[in-house]
DNA sequence: TGATTCACG
DNA sequence: ACGTACGTGAATCAA
C-alpha cells in the first residue's frame, strides 16, 4: 500500500525552532529546530508508516511566483542567526538517511508539494506548520497541520476542513480577502476574520463577491471597491501552482531509510541519544563494534565531551519487594555499592544489575515504611570497608543522616566529577550519560560504567587531584557546615522585624498621599506610570522588553522629587525585611539555626553558591541593611571568629601577570586603590583624596571583570570616553597586566577552555557564538575565569586546611559558613584567640604566590559587631 | 515562567 | 551601530 509524505520542510523547522527551548551540543551549535523535526519525523514514521518521502525546501532566491516578481517575503523577517544553519544541518541528517530533498530554484516548498501532491494520485500526508496548503486537500490528500509545539497535530481531510467552514478553495478565496501578515499577503485592508467569512459565505468567491459588489453597503464597499486589485494580486499569492517543473518520480521518493555509520555519528554529535534508538530500533541493544561514538569527537581534543562506554553494555534491572531481599543482596556486597534514592529507592552493586526497592507495593503491604528500606542500608553505609558511589553525595549524606546513619568508607560522587570535567554542563552531562546507558530513569546498573568513564576523562584533564585532594574531600567540610549551621537570634528578628514593619506602614501612607493614590508599590509597572506618566518625571532612555520604562534605583536617584525620596527608602526596607526578615524566619529550625545549603556544582567559576536561606548576600554594604547581621549570633558560650582575604583577586592578577609595578605594591604592603590612584593623578601617595581613590578602586574592579568603557562608565558615573582614558591610562601603568588578559581570551579562542591555579577548567563555548555580544561576554569572562576561580580554589583549600587544623588541634571551634574571600567561624569563648590565629596562618599560608597572601581574621559576639 | 530589582563577593 | 562590566539567590509582579 503507497503512502507519500511531503514534509514541508522550512516550515515545520520555524515551528520548531520557536516551539522548543534553544537546545545546545556541548559545542555551543544550537540544534532544537533540527531536534524538533527529527522527533516530528519519527512519529510519522512509526504511526504512518510511509512507503515514500519527500523533505521539500524552499531555495532562498528571488522568488517569483505566476511568472511575476511579486516582492513576497521580501519584508519577511529574516531568519534568526541561531536557525540557519540548522537548515545545512537537516539536510546533511536527511541525506544521510537516504531521504530525498526536493526543491526547485524560483519555486517555494508549498508549489512543489502542491505539484508533489496533485502528480501522483497515491494516499498523501502533506505536513506544514502553515495553514496555506490546506487548499491542497483532497480525497486522496491529508494535510497534518502543527500547531503548539511539535507533536500537537491537526489532521485535515476533506470533512475536518468542512467542519472549520472551509473548502479547500475556500482558503484561497479567505486569503485573498483577509490576507495573511507572515506570508506578506496584504488581502483586503479592514477586512478581517469575521468580515472575510461572511462575504465569502455570502457570495462564495472573490470573483463572487465583486461581481455583487453594489449589494454591499457602506465603509466596506468602499474598501474592497479601492482595493480590489490589492485582492486580485492576494488571490494569486495565495494560490499553490500545481504544475511547476519539478522533475521528480514517486520510485525517487522511496522511502528505503539507512542508520549508518554517518548517521550514528551525527546524531552522536548533536547528542541527540534518545531519539538515535527509536531510530535505529533494537539495533543498538546490542553491541556495536562497528560505531563507537567517542571516535567522532577525536578531531575536537579539548572539548568537553564524554565517552559513553555505558552504551554498549548490557543491564539487568531486578525489582525488589521484601527486606528479606534486599538485605540479602546488601549483605553480599564486597567493595563497592551504588546508591540512589528517589522516587523508589535503588541499588546497584556493580554486577551490571539494578536493584529497585518497590515500595509502593509489597513494601508497604508488609508494613514497612520508606524510612525502613532506607534504615536497610545502614549495615553497608557505616560499614568502612565498603565504597560508596553517588550522585551528589552531600545531599546523601544528609538523607542518611536524617535516617540515623552515617555513612562511612570511601565515597566516590558522579555529580562531582561531572561538574569538573564540565561546569557548564554537570547535571546535563550525567542525563547524557544515562541517556546514553539506554535507561531513561536511575542509571544504577550502569553507574559503575559512568564512574570509569568519568574517572578516565578526570584523567585525560588532568583533574584527577583537584576531585581527589580538593572537591571530594570538602564535600564532607561543607556537609559537616550546613548541620551546623549559623544561629539566629529570634529576639533581635523579631525586634528588627517591628520596626521595618512600622516603618513600611508610615512609608507607604506618605507615599500615597505624594502620588496622590494608592496603588501597588511593588509592581515596577504601576509605579512607572505614576512617576512617568502621572507626574511626568523625565524617564530613562531603557524601555526593556515591553513593559515599559525602568524603575531601578539607578535610573530614580536621578530623580529630584520626594515621593522618589520616599520609594527608595520603602524598596530598601521592603528588601530587607521580605528577604531577610520574613525569608530567613520559616527557615530556622528546632535548634534555633538555619541549615543553608552548599552548591558545589552550581558555578562556571569553581565558587561555591548558598540557598534556603541565601547566607552569601546578608546586607554588609549599608549601614541599614548591616543591622541585619546582630541577628545572626553564635551557639551558647561561643563567640564567631572570621576572617576574610585581602583583595585576593588582584593578588592572583599580580601574581599572574607578573606585572612588576603591580607586585612590588602588594609585596611591599601598599594600598593598591591609592597607589593606582596616585599614578592615574600623578599626585603622591599621601595625597590621593578618598574620590581619587574611589574611581581608582572602581577601575581596579572593572579589570577583574573583564573591563569595558561602557561598564566601568556606568559604575562611576562617568562619560565613557573618560572611562576610555581610565582604561587605556591603567594599562599604560600596569603593561603585563593588559598583555596577560590578551592572552587569557586568545588561548580560551584557540583551546575552547581556561585553566585555573589549581587546573579547574571553564570552557567557552561563547567565543565561537556568530552573535557579537554573546562573543564579547565570552572574552570578559575567559578574563575574569582565572581571578574568581583560582581565588575559589585557593579558599576551598584554605577551608580544608582550617578544618584538618581544628581536628588536629582538638579544638571544637566549627567552620559554618563560607562567603567567597570570608569565613566564619562559631567558636567556644576560650579557644577564639588561638583559632583567631591558626584561621588567619590557614589562610595566609594554604599557597605561595609571587605576592603576600593576607587574611584579616576578627571575632565579635555576632556577625554585625565581628571586628 | 521570565523579567525586574536588589542583596552579596 | 551596536549593548557590556564577573559570579551568584530570593522576592515580586505579570502573563
Amino acid at each position: 500500500m503507497t503512502k507519500l509524505i511531503l514534509l514541508d520542510s522550512n516550515s515545520l523547522m520555524n515551528r520548531a525552532f520557536y516551539a522548543l527551548p534553544p537546545l545546545e551540543n556541548k559545542k555551543g551549535v544550537v540544534t532544537n529546530a533540527v531536534y524538533g523535526y527529527l522527533t516530528m519525523f519519527l512519529r510519522l514514521i512509526e504511526d504512518e508508516k510511509p512507503t515514500h518521502v519527500a523533505a521539500v525546501f524552499d531555495v532562498h532566491a528571488p522568488t517569483f511566483r505566476h511568472g511575476m516578481y511579486d516582492g513576497y517575503k521580501a519584508t519577511r523577517k529574516p531568519m534568526p542567526e541561531e536557525l540557519r544553519p540548522q537548515i545545512p544541518l537537516m539536510h546533511e541528517i536527511l541525506s544521510a538517511m537516504g531521504v530525498k530533498i526536493v526543491e526547485k530554484e524560483g519555486y517555494e516548498a508549498d508549489d512543489v508539494i502542491g505539484t508533489l501532491a496533485k502528480r501522483f494520485k497515491v494516499p498523501t500526508v502533506v505536513v506544514s506548520g502553515d495553514r496555506d496548503v490546506l487548499q491542497l486537500v483532497d480525497e486522496n490528500i491529508t494535510v497534518f497541520h502543527t500547531r503548539r509545539g511539535v507533536t500537537d497535530v491537526k489532521v485535515y481531510n476533506p470533512e475536518t476542513l468542512s467542519e472549520e467552514g472551509f473548502t479547500p478553495r475556500k482558503i484561497i478565496e479567505y486569503k485573498a480577502l483577509r490576507g495573511d501578515a507572515s506570508d506578506n499577503i496584504p488581502g483586503c485592508p479592514g477586512v478581517g476574520e469575521k468580515t472575510a467569512m461572511s462575504l465569502l459565505d455570502e457570495y462564495g468567491s472573490v470573483d463572487g463577491v465583486y461581481a455583487n459588489i453594489d449589494e454591499i453597503k457602506g465603509k466596506l464597499r468602499e474598501k474592497l471597491a479601492s482595493s480590489k486589485e490589492l485582492v486580485e494580486l492576494s488571490k494569486k499569492l495565495a494560490t499553490i501552482n500545481t504544475s511547476s517543473p519539478v522533475e521528480c518520480t514517486l520510485e525517487e521518493l522511496a522511502f528505503r531509510p539507512v542508520y549508518g555509520e554517518k548517521f550514528v555519528s551525527l546524531m552522536n554529535e548533536l547528542e541527540f541519544f534518545k531519539l538515535l534508538p527509536r531510530f535505529t530500533g533494537e539495533a543498538v541493544k546490542k553491541p556495536q563494534p562497528a560505531s563507537k561514538p567517542k571516535e567522532d569527537f577525536s578531531d575536537v581534543p579539548e572539548e568537553e565531551t564524554l565517552p559513553f562506554a555505558a552504551e554498549t553494555k548490557n543491564y539487568e534491572t531486578v525489582s525488589l519487594g521484601t527486606l528479606d531481599e534486599i538485605k540479602g543482596i546488601l549483605n553480599s556486597v564486597k567493595d563497592k555499592i551504588f546508591i540512589d534514592l528517589g522516587d523508589s529507592p535503588c541499588f546497584s552493586t556493580g554486577d551490571g544489575k539494578e536493584y529497585r526497592i518497590n515500595i509502593s507495593e509489597s513494601l508497604f503491604s508488609e508494613g514497612v515504611d520508606y524510612s525502613d528500606a532506607v534504615a536497610s542500608f545502614k549495615e553497608v553505609l557505616s560499614d568502612g570497608s565498603v565504597g560508596k558511589l553517588f550522585f551528589d553525595a552531600k545531599e546523601k549524606f544528609d538523607i542518611f543522616k536524617k535516617a540515623g546513619i552515617d555513612v562511612r568508607g570511601k565515597v566516590d560522587d558522579l555529580l562531582l566529577k561531572s561538574y569538573l570535567i564540565n561546569s557548564n554542563y554537570s547535571y546535563k552531562n550525567f542525563d547524557d550519560l544515562k541517556n546514553a546507558s539506554g535507561y531513561g530513569s536511575g542509571a544504577a546498573a550502569a553507574a559503575f560504567d559512568i564512574d570509569e568513564a568519568l574517572s578516565r576523562e578526570l584523567e585525560k584533564k588532568d583533574l584527577g587531584r583537584l576531585y581527589n585532594d580538593l572537591e571530594l574531600p570538602l564535600e564532607r567540610v561543607l556537609f559537616g557546615m550546613e548541620k551546623v549551621g549559623f544561629r539566629v537570634d529570634t529576639a533581635v528578628l523579631n525586634a528588627l522585624s517591628e520596626r521595618y514593619n512600622t516603618e513600611l506602614k508610615s512609608l507607604t501612607e506618605e507615599i500615597y498621599e505624594s502620588a496622590g493614590e494608592r496603588f501597588n508599590i511593588n509592581s515596577p509597572q504601576q509605579l512607572g506610570s505614576i512617576l512617568f506618566e502621572k507626574l511626568g518625571l523625565r524617564h530613562g532612555k531603557k524601555t526593556k522588553g515591553k513593559t515599559g520604562y525602568s524603575v531601578a534605583a539607578e535610573i530614580l536617584e536621578e530623580l529630584d522629587h520626594p515621593l522618589v525620596t520616599l520609594i527608595l527608602r520603602y524598596r530598601r526596607i521592603k528588601k530587607l525585611h521580605s528577604t531577610y526578615i520574613e525569608g530567613i524566619r520559616p527557615l530556622i529550625q528546632k535548634d534555633g539555626r538555619v541549615h543553608t545549603v552548599f552548591k558545589q556544582c552550581l558555578t562556571t567559576t569553581g565558587r561555591l553558591s548558598s540557598t534556603e536561606p541565601n547566607l552569601q548576600n546578608i546586607p554588609v554594604r549599608t549601614a541599614e541593611g548591616r543591622e541585619i547581621r546582630k541577628m545572626f549570633v553564635p551557639g551558647e558560650g561561643n563567640i564567631l571568629v572570621s576572617a576574610d582575604y585581602s583583595q585576593i583577586e588582584l593578588r592572583l592578577l599580580a601574581h599572574f601577570s607578573g606585572d612588576p609595578e603591580l607586585t612590588k605594591a602588594f609585596n611591599r604592603g601598599e594600598d593598591i586603590h591609592a597607589l593606582t590612584a596616585s599614578k592615574f593623578t600623578g599626585v603622591p601617595l599621601e595625597a590621593v583624596t578618598n574620590e581619587m581613590r574611589r574611581s581608582a578602586k572602581a577601575v581596579n574592579f572593572g579589570i577583574i571583570y573583564g573591563i569595558s568603557a561602557f561598564g566601568l562608565a556606568k559604575n562611576i558615573g562617568c562619560h565613557p570616553k573618560e572611562a576610555q582614558r581610565f582604561v587605556d591610562k591603567y594599562f599604560e601603568t600596569y603593561p603585563l597586566v593588559a598583555e596577560y588578559m590578551d592572552s587569557n581570551v586568545k588561548f580560551a579562542k584557540e583551546h575552547g577552555y581556561i585553566k585555573t591555579l589549581l587546573g579547574r577548567i571553564r570552557y567557552f563555548p561563547e567565543l565561537r557564538s556568530p552573535n557579537r555580544n554573546i562573543r564579547a561576554f565570552g572574552e570578559r569572562a575567559a578574563m575574569n575565569m582565572p581571578l574568581q576561580g583560582s581565588a575559589a580554589d585557593i579558599m576551598k583549600l584554605a577551608m580544608l586546611k582550617v578544618d584538618e587544623a581544628l581536628k588536629k588541634g582538638g579544638y571544637r571551634a566549627e567552620t559554618i559558613l563560607q562567603v567567597h574571600d570570608e569565613l566564619v567561624l562559631d567558636c567556644p569563648k576560650e579557644e577564639a584567640e588561638e583559632v583567631r590565629k591558626l584561621l588567619k596562618e590557614c589562610m595566609e599560608n594554604v599557597v605561595r604566590l609571587n605576592v603576600p597572601l593576607i587574611a584579616e581574621a576578627k571575632s565579635g559576639a555576632d556577625w554585625y559587631s565581628v571586628e
